[in-house]
DNA sequence: AATATATTTGACTATTCAGTCAATTTCCAT
DNA sequence: ATGGAAATTGACTGAATAGTCAAATATATT
């Protein structure tokens, strides 16, 4: 019932799109409208305030690119084969944005996080769930290579810590730094991080 | 010369601590003032832009510290006790800056550096700068560390970078929890990283 | 065709923002 | 003591900010 519209899922995009490739502090209201098209009164129709779009733009990517992870962590692969599709998938995802938009990026999470973790609780912890659910994928990995005996660790849940930290670090430096070259070493840094015994040449 | 005043260092202090605690974009130029009890005049009669202030409080505060890492990483001690000793030194200031102000605040130049490489160029350079004389430190206890066959790492400069990386990593993850906790996992996941071999119980 | 419901419009606040400036004050060096 | 250099003052600008609102409009259902 009532008036359809596209204007409520343009703003997500826009809105996620904008944040991740600038900043949180640095995209006004005012922009995220004018790129998507649709005025102001229809933004505070749809979302009482900025910092509630982040979490739904948020929300609403990890939403959107849920079933490629899932493909990427099937329990039909190889655990260790997972993994290394994760990374090959970061590298390629960040290097298309780098492409498009002359800078690096880094991870989306990480950075509105980051930026506001102290400042905007509902934001904080949208970014904590985000990067939880990421993690899970990381220790389903670990737990079946650990009882392949393909790995060296024994707390699958503080390795997939351990392995996410490294590529949120990692990532970070090649924001800071904008060298996708770095990514480079994503997958042996993982694979070192979890003792991966030598595999396929 | 002419007239003598604080107001250059103090607005440097205030302006490094505010950003760290909050964020760059969060900070204003007037909170930056009033914090630091300095007029608006006075701020622009020493920096052109608040971005320049930010370069300059960031420099200034590693003009600071620098001391202490630089003990922190004596050649006197053997290698792998001076990683030790960092990762002692990371906890106990966050530790510090989280009782002060209630949350994890995370490493002031990732933070700085994340929120705005891909806006401001200077700051970008800045940060990278900063994190590369952080890094330098580590690669030097690895040169060392590797020479006595301590650790199972071949290249001390990646090796250094991929420590850096999960440490940062995990400093992220800690702000966007707010979890201290979190940091129980810094030095065993540093000599992790570089494979040290098991030393003193 | 009528109606209820949802969306759109765009002008409107009131505040905050970074940055400017000319006049004034302070105090070091002579 | 005084002249010159540097710091201070605080009011000012104009643009940008997040958020508001009442009236207009479109449409899906009945």
């Amino acid at each position: 019932m009532g008036r359809p519209s596209e204007a409520k899922e343009k703003l997500l995009q826009v809105a996620f799109d904008l944040i991740w490739n600038q900043s949180y502090g640095s995209v006004s209201v005012d922009h995220i409208c004018a790129r998507a098209r649709v005025n102001k009164g229809s933004f505070y129709h749809f979302f009482p305030s900025k910092s509630d779009l982040a979490v739904a733009a948020y929300e609403e990517h990890w939403r959107e690119k849920q079933p490629e992870l899932d493909k990427i962590f099937s329990p039909q692969i190889p655990p260790l084969e997972r993994l290394e599709r994760w990374c090959r998938h970061i590298c390629n995802r960040q290097k298309q944005k780098a492409e498009k938009y002359g800078h690096v990026c880094g991870c989306p999470y990480a950075s509105l996080g980051t930026e506001l973790a102290t400042q905007d609780e509902k934001i904080r912890v949208k970014a904590q769930e985000l990067m939880d659910r990421n993690i899970r994928y990381v220790e389903s990995a670990l737990t079946d290579a650990k009882r392949q005996g393909l790995v060296s660790i024994d707390n699958p849940q503080a390795g997939a810590r351990r392995v996410y930290s490294s590529v949120l670090g990692l990532l970070l430096q090649a924001k800071v730094r904008n060298e996708l070259e770095l990514l480079q070493d994503l997958e042996p840094m993982v694979m070192n991080t979890i003792g991966a015994r030598e595999l396929a040449a």
